[in-house]
RNA sequence: GGUUCCUUAGCCAAGUGGUAAGGCAAUUGACUGCAACUCAAUGAGCGUCGGUUCAACUCCGAUAGGAACCUCCA
């Protein structure tokens, strides 16, 4: 199947064409790891997983890399604010953001880098850049040179005149150009590493550089994902970065996730006023954020709210009962649940192969639970006609990430539950109700 | 100041140059021993103004309102 991206380098939806044959590899920045991630932090880990799922279900050997930044002047001030180590705040924060993607049941980074473990490869690439003339040394500082390279604005479409006149007055006058950036910055404030320039610390945008480097041949990737911020000027650095570097742009196809924006919450969009996405989860649990999150395409911005998750709730326990009552029915009746034949599942994966449109990806799952909700009230029930729909339904649920289960009937239950249909029909309403309380504590009914 | 983007029914949200998917909520009805689950039916002409076109919500321009980036926030 074909796979349209919208390349956010080009602006236009591109037919993907892999690097390598059947192979995709995909590159998410990560979070830096000063604090709880809020809801907003969600949304890239969610986009890019189900953009994971589609191409393995598709066939195609995936490597999925996304990062920790784990140096940053933010977990530095929070180190000093608390007395503690940065590695401490850094370690704290990946397990709390570790926590959060496994709530929302999202498969683990094949590789998740942290910056703290490639110093020594970010010092050699700032010597290659230095060797390639693309960047300088200033009082122990090192700057790129973004003169050095041609076309520094293709990603962003930023004119690099606008953006000089725009420019906020530099402090800084050690640089050749304002658009210059820190690859390398002399401090003692904070944890900091030897090189032959300074004592200091690497600069932000040469992390991502360096671990695509480093754990990708030739440097280069096919999907670089990230929110819609990362564009300019840290994916506008990346690719200067890696032209100077590696005479590549880094990537071929950029993706962008939308920002989130608060409804009626509003109040709570101001600084250090987040909705934590540990809060959300312990609310509404993972799957009803994640229907949330893949409900708006995910480079429009999405609209968060308590009415838009009470809506989302409802629409899980729809798909939650559907399901159940196939597993649940075929069950009764024997019939195995596993088939080795794909589902057919076309409309599903064109939608999500088109810009990974999710929304319209579960209009399609909506239509096949109303189609199974239907069959389930035939009667007599078409065991084939069930089984099909529960396999769909099931292959897209995987897809999507949504993670429902269903209860494994042992002879037991299959007895309870005849038991239950036999007293029901005798009429026997206070022993086929005490059955159906057993039953629906097992939630089988 | 520079750049980019958004505006679709009460709410969320797809979509296409040829007369608007879906979901939630609401109303009505059906099923049912009761309950849960479920099913069916009902609503907008796409911010405003103008232009291009046989035809625009979809293209162009203007205007109003909102947002993002240019300041190491997903």
């Amino acid at each position: 199947m074909e796979i349209k991206i919208f390349n956010s380098l080009t602006d236009k939806v591109e037919t993907f064409v892999p690097l390598r044959p059947h192979e995709v590899s995909i590159y998410v920045c990560g979070p830096t790891v000063y604090n709880n991630p809020h809801v907003g932090n969600l949304r890239p880990v969610v986009v890019f997983d189900v953009l994971r799922r589609l191409f393995t279900y598709l066939g195609y050997k995936v490597r999925f890399v996304s990062n920790y930044t784990d140096v940053d002047d933010k977990i530095i001030n929070r180190a000093i604010s608390e007395n503690v180590s940065e590695e401490e705040i850094s370690r704290r924060y990946i397990k709390s953001f570790n926590e959060v993607v496994n709530a929302v049941n999202a498969l683990r980074a094949d590789v998740a880098p942290k910056v703290t473990e490639h110093i020594p490869d970010i010092i050699r690439y700032i010597e290659v850049l230095l060797e390639n003339n693309a960047a300088y040394v200033v009082d122990g500082d090192v700057y790129f040179r973004v003169a050095s390279i041609a076309n520094y604005g293709e990603l962003s479409n930023i004119n690099i005149d606008d953006l000089i006149s725009g420019a906020r007055v530099e402090e800084n006058s050690k640089k050749e150009s304002p658009l210059d950036f820190v690859l390398w910055k002399k401090t003692t404030l904070g944890i900091n590493w030897e090189s032959r320039w300074s004592k200091g610390r690497p600069g932000w945008h040469t992390e991502c550089c360096v671990m695509i480097n480093s754990l990708f041949p030739d440097g280069k990737i096919d999907i670089h994902g990230g929110g819609f911020d990362l564009k300019f000027p840290h994916h506008e650095n990346e690719i200067a970065q890696s032209k100077a570097h590696n005479g590549n742009s880094i990537a071929t196809y950029w993706m962008h996730n939308g920002f989130i924006n608060f409804g009626e919450d509003k109040m709570s969009k101001s600084l250090g006023n987040v909705i934590l996405a540990k809060d959300v989860i312990d609310r509404f649990g993972g799957n009803v954020i994640r229907l949330v999150l893949l409900g708006t395409y995910y480079r429009s911005p999405l609209t968060f709210s308590s009415e838009v998750m009470a809506a989302a709730k409802v629409e899980f326990e729809k798909i939650e009962n559907s399901y159940r009552q196939l597993a649940v029915a075929l069950q009764l009746d024997n019939v195995s649940l596993n088939d080795e034949n794909k589902p057919d599942i076309e409309i599903f994966l064109h939608h999500l192969a088109s810009d990974l449109n999710t929304p319209n990806a579960i209009t399609e799952l909506f239509a096949i639970i109303k189609k199974a909700n239907g069959a389930l009230r035939q009667k007599p029930l078409d065991y084939l006609v069930l089984k099909k729909i529960f396999l769909e339904i099931k292959a897209m649920l995987n897809i999507l990430g949504l993670k429902v289960d269903y209860p494994l009937l042992n002879t037991e239950d299959k007895k309870i539950f005849a038991d239950y249909l036999k007293r029901k029909a005798d009429k026997n309403f206070a022993e086929s109700d005490r059955l159906r309380q057993i039953l629906m504590a097992k939630r089988i009914l």
